[in-house]
DNA sequence: CCCCGGTTCCAACAAAAGTTAAGGACGCCG
DNA sequence: CGGCGTCCTTAACTTTTGTTGGAACCGGGG
């Protein structure tokens, strides 16, 4: 994949949630960006690790998660093309969390240093980048909520929700059904709860004719009862700012 | 309370995670703030309104909570004097989070003009209030963790020495013993629990000699054990910028 | 001073989730 | 094509948590 789709990713996404002007757009295109893949299940920053750069998802998944003592694992975040999962990095330089890729992955890396400049030239576009790690938080506050009081039928739903979502802006939703390259492990790790319990659930909304979810890809049978049970409200996703 | 010891306190704070000039710490010291008295249990901003000041707590404690369908609450985060807790407003102007106060306290409030004139004027104090918006996403995401892994005595903790750390910085702990000033139906909502879940959790900690609740006061009896049953890593918490 | 409302506390029972264990499907690699 | 490993699937059993309902406590207001 070229470095110029890579940055035409970013940029389409930064243009759904603000309004960015023709040099902006053009300082964006002369970032410097050295392209890397990843094999699926690999660790692109660590906790505890100090970073030098950001990480620009162009293609594949990647998770955000955090292991404690007892060694159990939380996903925080499902991470998808066109995103910087680690913009916090530029100012929160030691990670405190792991970023993995879930599947192959082509990711773009760009320094802090190259990004800073940016904002020094073009502070728009730094209120853009702060707005972006500022939806970041607004996602992990709903992510709290999901644990914290969703029955887990419903944090599935939710999780697939809000997924679906995302993907549907960078067009990647076709007809009903999505990508969830998750194995059950992984999703009992992002709802908190253990995998058998993960299947358990799954195979609920199977039987009960909500959504079916093989081999990563999710398809939605009931659309009514999917939306009912997930309980979603894409105001914390995507928020004009001119509103 | 003068509004000069208001930003005396949102200063103190910063310093603290920032080094700061002396004409950097003027211009704050220049904003304007308009003080205003709440009681308890008091919504300050509701999730949904569009918001056009930021929040700062000058006495008492907050709390950051959302709402879901089926009528359950889960607090996000407890917020104490020196904070912001809604500086993520001067981005995402409508609410996706109730702001409440806990206690009687004393807000001051900061127009999101003076705040974004002021960024303009210094882009390193706007860089400073990111990272303090950055920190609270690093809190957020300590909370996922907590509410989504560990099991529910461990929880109390975490959240217990979360607080105590971030009011040690304010001073307000003395002889190990600080104020938590959450009935135990709001115990339960901040970890996911129920309040009867909570009160047997509390009742547990203090049977085993752990930890004391009283009156929305904490005292911990057994330090060793309290803090490894808390899992506490405070690296998320302060990062000094330098690093 | 006493009553009232909101906490706190507790017990018994129900439901949800964790644990353990084991068989089956599937893809990959030799 | 057969074997191996990973994931999925399921069942039985245990533990944790939720639910319901009620008693004791406590502080503030009449």
């Amino acid at each position: 994949m070229p470095s110029d789709e890579i940055r035409a990713a970013l940029i389409r996404r930064l243009c759904i949630s603000s309004a960015i002007a023709d040099e902006d757009i053009k300082e964006i295109e002369a970032l410097p960006i050295s392209v890397r893949q990843y094999p699926a299940e690999t660790a692109v920053v660590r906790d505890g690790e100090r970073a030098t750069d950001c990480c620009l998802i162009a293609d594949g998944f990647c998770a955000r998660s955090k292991t404690i003592a007892s060694g159990k694992r939380q996903i925080l975040s499902l991470d998808i093309p066109g995103e910087i999962p680690d913009l916090m990095s530029l100012f929160l330089h030691v990670m405190d969390h792991d970023l993995s890729t879930l599947t192959p992955a082509t990711l773009g890396f760009i320094s802090h240093e190259a990004l800073l400049k940016l904002h020094r030239r073009r502070p728009v576009l730094a209120e853009m980048f702060w707005r972006d790690t500022l939806i970041d938080a607004a996602m992990f506050r709903e992510w709290i909520v999901n644990v914290g009081q969703r029955p887990a039928p419903a944090r599935l739903a939710h999780v697939m929700v809000e997924l679906r979502e995302r993907l549907r802006i960078i067009g990647r939703v076709d007809e009903g059904s999505f990508e969830m390259p998750l194995t059950q492990e992984q999703i009992g790790e992002a709802l908190g709860i253990t995998a058998v319990h993960a299947n358990r659930v799954i195979r609920q909304l199977r039987e009960e004719g909500i959504v079916e979810l093989h081999r990563g890809r999710v398809t939605v049978i009931d659309e009514r009862r999917f939306l009912e049970l997930a309980d979603f409200d894409d105001r914390y996703l995507y928020q004009s700012p001119t509103l």
